[in-house]
DNA sequence: TTAATATATTCGAATATTCTAATATATATG
DNA sequence: CATATATATTAGAATATTCGAATATATTAA
């Protein structure tokens, strides 16, 4: 079947399942060029860490590196990533607050 | 540090990180409610698996169940998750676009 | 109440992801 | 060139996810 597309967009989504990940995407958010080392002040991750999770986020495309001198500076590919990682937020805090009341109507 | 909602994020995103649950979303995806034996039928996943994927999503908040006799009815809890779906595949497809013609310039 | 149907849960093996430590590469500086 | 700096990659242990088989639960029908 043509199922590949299911796998493609699985792994694209795979960028987003990882709380350092979303922790860099936030810190990206402003579109702007950010390197590596100020990315390591900022999350406070080992050097090997940090550049594992930005190779992840790099080869599948959510972000673009580009050399300046010895740094390496990266930014978001795509605005539309902040987008839905917005939407997915705001769902995510609904479910909360729906599951909040749900609770409190339970023990009352 | 305030980590917790990097972590929520995330796994509410792992709903979306599994080609299967995909397909599912994709099934999904009109708002309407669907038994567990009719998207088994549009899977062809083994009974167990399926419930086990339902079980993500439901426990995620993703999807809602609602008993109708003896089936399980699922839908979609809230539409913008079909919003930030659709963008992540639209980010997902310029992105194949990008490296379809890299790879052509490589190779001239 | 017993049997059948629809779905969910549990268990354990297979696979995938993540982390740390060590090593490699690329650029800049003396 | 030799050394320092910034980042990337590799290897392997620890952890998490996924799957199928078996079992459990809830509803309906006989």
């Amino acid at each position: 079947m043509g199922d590949d597309i299911y796998q493609l967009h699985a792994e694209m989504c795979k960028v987003f399942s990882n709380p350092i990940r979303i922790k860099l995407l936030n810190l990206l958010r402003d579109g702007k060029e950010h390197s590596v080392s100020e990315l390591q002040k900022a999350t406070g991750l080992g050097q090997a860490n940090l550049s594992q999770h930005l190779g992840i986020m790099r080869h599948k495309g959510a972000v673009l590196p580009k050399r300046k001198g010895r740094q390496i500076l990266y930014r978001i590919s795509d605005k539309k990533i902040i987008v839905a990682f917005d939407i997915i937020r705001s769902v995510l805090s609904k479910n909360l607050k729906s599951r909040q009341r749900m609770l409190k109507n339970e023990v009352l």
